[in-house]
DNA sequence: AAAGATCCCCCCACTTCTCCCCACCTTCAT
DNA sequence: ATGAAGGTGGGGAGAAGTGGGGGGATCTTT
């Protein structure tokens, strides 16, 4: 299975384009939904992970005060994007906005899915995740069955 | 099942590339997947590590914090290595400057995947190593844990 | 309803980088 | 010595990323 991988920086132009990597491109040709993320960055999920992700919040008590809340957070936020002609998506204003990009990001490839986080930001969190690494990987690590 | 053994001092070219050394590339002729290591070095994963890696860590819930560091941590990092026609591969200058990596490297078998150092930083770590080899064999033996 | 403004998307142009290819150099074995 | 194999260096075609112009649809204003 494949999955998005590496760091890509980029830059948004004055109408608020951002080119998609076409590493990342070339697994989501058609484009995916981008969301507000948990923490100060974009989620940009193809169509199969954003239909899992939208079950999973579907799944919650709609009856309770945290299942509403879950579904507005995700579903406010979130916008179809495709890409144009020339592989890029136009990030609403919105979105831009609360998560504090302008010009510079960091395309982020995690896994399931892709993170655009302001570069200061992303220089932030990826110190902070340098510091901890040794610690969540032994963590990671201990909760699944070894290979071999 | 074979392993990578054996150290190989490299060197770089002004582009960037490093040729992996022939008795590597015997084992993954066709490239892998290299990381961001946990100590201040780069990991090259042949694909069935990498698959085996990455899957632990998408095994993790990606609603939690550490879920979603652990993805970062492993993906963020990583980048799709193929070789070119001459057996080598361009080590990204994030990864580079990450780990300290200017032109002369060690390639270093490490059983189930290959470590890069830079010379310097590998001196350092050889020399830890041989001080106390016999504690770290006799601790990694006491313990049932999968290394990482 | 017509004129104007705005937004979206397509297209073209330019720059930078990636990857492919060829050439040379060193080492080791015959 | 000579040939083969491994490692190093660099030129050049094509792809990727960036910037900006322009047409057409929708919405607003008068």
């Amino acid at each position: 299975m494949k999955s998005y991988m590496g760091t890509h920086l980029h830059s948004l132009d004055s109408k608020g384009r951002l080119t998609m990597p076409s590493r990342f491109r070339e697994l989501t040709p058609d484009g995916g939904v981008l969301a507000q993320g948990i923490e100060k960055c974009l989620d940009f999920y193809p169509p199969e992970e954003w239909d899992a992700r939208a079950g999973r919040v579907g799944d919650t008590d709609v009856l309770t005060i945290a299942g509403r809340n879950a579904r507005r957070q995700l579903f406010a936020t979130a916008e179809d994007c495709g890409f144009d002609k020339q592989g890029r998506l136009v990030i609403p204003a919105g979105l831009r906005d609360a998560v504090g990009i302008e010009k510079d990001v960091a395309v982020v490839g995690a896994g399931d899915r892709i993170e655009i986080w302001s570069i200061e930001e992303w220089e932030r969190q990826k110190s902070l995740l340098d510091e901890q690494a040794a610690d969540f990987m032994a963590e990671a690590g201990s909760r699944s069955v070894p290979s071999t």
